[in-house]
DNA sequence: AGACATTATGTCAGCCACTGACAGTTGACA
DNA sequence: TGTCAACTGTCAGTGGCTGACATAATGTCT
């Protein structure tokens, strides 16, 4: 497939061209308001060309987020097999999240994604096919998963349910740090550890003793819903 | 809003004409394959008057399913304040299939409706914006369950967390019902009733003993209208 | 009932995403 | 250097969607 070097060279310059361009374009002006032959203009090629690297006008938005996810998806391979599903996908996010700069740094800074991941999140249209992305990523972990654990995805639902949680939580959190100020990937990474702290004890019934880890007693109201809650280690972050 | 009588009675009219033809014209054509022509033409009104009733393609398809949704959170806020979060969720998800055919029944037969589910879930365009319209919804269900808890939900992530992990699970069972044969809303409620045993014993990390969680007292399920009930036997969520 | 204000609808022109077909150009390779 | 294959541009066309304007239907007031 990878054919023979001048050719190909130009079109991966192409390519890279388009990507930055769009990007650039994108996060100045705002997706909806870029159209496809401003791209094209940018790079000078012809309309055409741009449907011949990209599908269509959303593809290009998430070429670098292909990349971002298989990295994630090496690092989960790479978790050793005694840990927990939870555990092994939880490092593997710090991880990728560390080394992003050596997944896509070639083909597009960094900075530039992460306000194009802001654009992401503020961009209806968008948040759809991320959405969807999402949900097809989230299968894959799941064999994955089921496969470091012995088990067959199709018979036992325990690996797709606990992905599809994992993953939930993840995806709250981007949602935050899309709105907040703080576009660095250090804010997000500290925002997901945060949440998934909070992943198992969400999970318990009783809700209405003090907040984090809930000792596991009544389910008795006997407080009025004194506001006087502790800010405790609760969630004190955006906002 | 809701103007003089005779003028509204037409717009009503013209409405459900244009969702019934669009949503028989989708499910038997494919979603792509219909274009927005060929619905006015079947209901016999220029294609700028459907654009008028409906913003885009895409919207008359959920139109129904906001009616769904609406439904399902009154019969949430119906839920008595002694269950917890999860239970309540449960419960009214259960009530909510019981009762759908009085909440969209004047509009569309229930099988219509169905079908289209499946279409939905077939139709990768449609399942991106399925997907963003469950997120809004989570979040109107978390701020929901806060008040339940008499919590703050820009303060306390658990229940977004909780929302988050709840639906996931329905959307998995959504899909896997989707594909499958059964397409009856009996088919869709066991489903989810099966995958919600499964939540919390995904969420502990010891996986390599035995499989889950034996049956629970789900003794009454011939009761088609167990709305109000308040079974008082959800040990299955202690823990 | 007639006159006037509202509002729904149709028509038309036009933008933008996207596609198939065909023709011209450029790099690969003997 | 000439031939072939792959890349690109141009053009015409479809489908979703919108603004502007004219027309027709309905509501209201006297």
């Amino acid at each position: 497939m990878t054919g023979t070097g001048l050719r190909e060279l130009k079109k991966q310059r192409t390519r890279d061209a388009l990507l930055r361009a769009a990007l650039e374009l994108f996060t100045t002006q705002g997706y909806e308001h870029t159209t496809v032959d401003e791209i094209a203009d940018a790079v000078e090629v012809s309309q055409r060309t741009f449907f011949r690297y990209f599908a269509n006008k959303e593809e290009v938005v998430f070429a670098v987020q292909d990349m971002v996810e298989s990295h994630f998806v090496d690092a989960l391979r790479r978790r050793p097999p005694e840990e927990g599903p939870f555990e092994a996908m939880r490092h593997a996010v710090r991880s990728a999240w560390d080394t992003i700069g050596e997944a896509i740094g070639q083909v597009v800074p960094v900075e530039l994604h992460m306000r194009a991941y802001q654009m992401i999140e503020s961009t209806p249209s968008l948040i759809a096919v991320h959405l969807r992305r999402s949900a097809e990523l989230d299968e894959q972990v799941a064999r994955l998963i089921a496969d470091r654990e012995g088990l067959d995805v199709d018979t036992d639902p325990r690996p797709r349910v606990a992905v599809a949680a994992f993953a939930a939580v993840m995806r709250v959190t981007g949602r935050l740090w899309g709105q907040g100020e703080d576009a660095s990937v250090e804010a997000i990474r500290e925002l997901t550890e945060d949440y998934l702290d909070h992943l198992e004890p969400a999970l318990a019934t009783d809700w209405r003793s003090p907040a984090a880890r809930p000792a596991r007693g009544r389910t008795d109201r006997t407080r009025p819903d004194a506001a006087d809650t502790p800010e405790r280690e609760a969630g004190a972050h955006t906002e």
